[in-house]
DNA sequence: CCTGTAGGCGTACGACGTATACCTACGAGG
DNA sequence: CCTCGTAGGTATACGTCGTACGCCTACAGG
């Protein structure tokens, strides 16, 4: 039985996520490649691959890295329920969008991140909090990250302020006349007053319970 | 002043996209190239470069032809206004469905399709029925994009009674007692009820005007 | 027929992910 | 100290990608 340690490693997995997000947030996504982030790391490109299997365990440790720094911990108890659930989105919201050139790898390799076990527990405390079990409960959740998840996306792709809005409201003459009218009022309109007021919908919708109309 | 009028041309849009839809149902997004959809209309993968710019232009070629399938006519005027805009999601959403390896090409190059500018006036003069104008609208709209999207996505990555909600079934036992739970309930909700049930909520917190609660 | 335009193709280049094979730094046992 | 074996690090190379460039050629006018 030989022992014969050898040399020891020199990079842990979160020095390899910061490199890496180093890069993505200089170069974007399109430059985030092995050989890339490599060189961030003062190292040639074959030997990333004793830290990591390809480039998807790669990809995977970024978003770990970005998502376990969300704050987890279930907010002021005080507050009603709802306040807290945009609370703890907000904090997921906020974790992606200091990068936001990973937004569309966060829904592929979101399982991966503790963190947000931790946070899907916490949220799903409040939903109970709320009266919700069961498939209720299941649905609110998975519904409440899609559309955070859409919602990160979306602005990444093109802020309802944005030239993408602009050429709406100005493209679409007689033919489309709610668009061109919606179009140029969504130009006044935050990211963050878009993200809160849909996400407040939501909310709303999960606060009642179903129950007829009245009237 | 020459006339001479060279060789017409031998392919349509539509041709186009809807070979290159073709290879990405049999071969997936990872098997969408350029040559692999030159080789599907029996070209040099060169040839293509006449009627496309770049592959950016070919993925909006294909995203145009699936989503301008969408009928955008608005559906049954004797029905609630929740009920038509569930019928308007729910043929984006069948849309995408028939071609579930777009999804992620779908948030990119969604603009360019004329269609979507018919859904959304569409959708729009429903969201107007509903009471809403201004800011209210707009919010409204894209809150029901983001859901719509993130959903979709969420859906293609992994049905929620699929293996990773298994996964969560069994890897957390005391320590997320939620999640454990709602793991085990979730493998019992079908794609369709889970997606109907979350859009259900946004259209409930639609309905409600924003009001001071009772009690 | 001729002519010019544009369709179509062959080749090639640089960048990507990564398999393979090699050299080497280093910690433990002697 | 010296050895020794493991594992860190590198150099090279292969196959594939998107696509620039230049050539040939089919074809609708005149």
């Amino acid at each position: 039985m030989s022992s014969a340690m050898p040399r020891p490693r020199s990079l842990t997995p979160d020095r390899i996520a910061s490199a890496a997000l180093t890069v993505i947030d200089r170069d974007g996504l399109a430059g985030f490649t092995m050989r890339a982030v490599a060189t961030e790391l003062s190292m040639s490109a074959m030997a990333l691959y004793r830290y990591v299997d390809d480039r998807g365990e790669l990809e995977r440790l970024v978003v770990e890295g970005v998502l376990d720094r969300i704050d987890t911990d279930p907010p002021d108890p005080e507050l009603p329920w709802a306040d807290r659930v945009t609370i703890m989105v907000g904090r997921m919201r906020a974790a992606v969008a200091a990068h936001p050139a990973i937004a569309s790898l966060v829904p592929v390799h979101r399982h991966r991140s503790r963190a947000v076990l931790r946070w899907t527990e916490t949220v799903l405390g409040l939903l109970t909090e709320a009266g919700l079990t069961g498939q209720r409960r299941v649905v609110a959740l998975r519904g409440l990250l899609s559309y955070l998840l859409g919602a990160i996306q979306l602005e990444h792709l093109g802020p309802l302020a944005g030239p993408g809005t602009a050429v709406l409201a100005e493209l679409a003459p007689e033919a489309f006349p709610y668009l061109a009218d919606t179009a140029r009022t969504a130009r006044h309109i935050s990211p963050d007053a878009e993200f809160d007021g849909g996400l407040a919908l939501f909310l709303r919708g999960l606060a009642d319970p179903p129950r007829p109309r009245p009237g």
